[in-house]
DNA sequence: ATTAAATGCATAATTATTTTATGTATATAT
DNA sequence: ATATATACATAAAATAATTATGCATTTAAT
């Protein structure tokens, strides 16, 4: 990805919360509106995201159409039924994250 | 670490903030405050610990200072100058992170 | 018309980090 | 006496990401 290696872990996170949100994209196109969303800060790198695109569809996690655009092949995404309960798994699994590293950062804050 | 995949990353900004809190610290304090700080959440292993504390120091960011308890031995990890320095920066990468995650996860959020 | 850049997929080698397993030894509690 | 906690450490394996390639089509620029 990019600069900081906080990112490490997050790429099937960041991947499934977009599918949730767009039902179908090509990993093109993942990449693309990850940079714009993002204002350039992330960069998901094509060496990164074919291979967790390939693994999160080896678990099940999503489905795979081939369109043929032109001459140019286009390979879409979409979340199965246990994609989406994984999006939600792993969504709740960030706000965790987050809540206890703010803890940690930030003495302030307490866990209950 | 734990569970979720997304602490990947997030060991060193740990250790460099508890330092920064602390002042000194040996390893398996840091193992037993994290347990104590996150409720159990977060659980270092020493795998992963004594590794990261090594590169720490071997980047100029950690002195060390062994002392004898008794019979048993306690490395000191004390946070140089530099050490201090780069933990301002993990921690605006942090904050960093957070702030495109959310923008990622929760489309009302915006990066300006 | 030609070239460069963007679009679109993919994999392989390398690097980095973490988990799991193991090792050694002392101190404390049962 | 034995188990658990304290305290360090490293090595093998697993996981993930970066960097480097590779191939091909389409669009924009010169």
């Amino acid at each position: 990805m990019k600069k900081s290696e906080l990112y490490k872990g997050s790429l099937a996170t960041i991947i499934l919360k977009l599918l949730n949100e767009h039902d179908k994209m090509y990993g093109y196109e993942i990449t693309q509106r990850v940079k714009e969303i993002t204002k350039g800060e992330l960069h998901i790198t094509e060496g990164a995201l074919y291979p967790s695109l390939h693994k999160l569809q080896d678990n099940g996690f999503l489905d795979v159409e081939v369109v043929k655009t032109g001459n140019r092949l286009r390979k879409y995404y979409k979340l199965t039924e246990e994609g989406t309960r994984e999006t939600i798994r792993k969504l709740a699994e960030l706000e965790s994250y987050i809540k206890t590293m703010r803890v940690l950062v930030n003495p302030k804050y307490r866990l209950q």
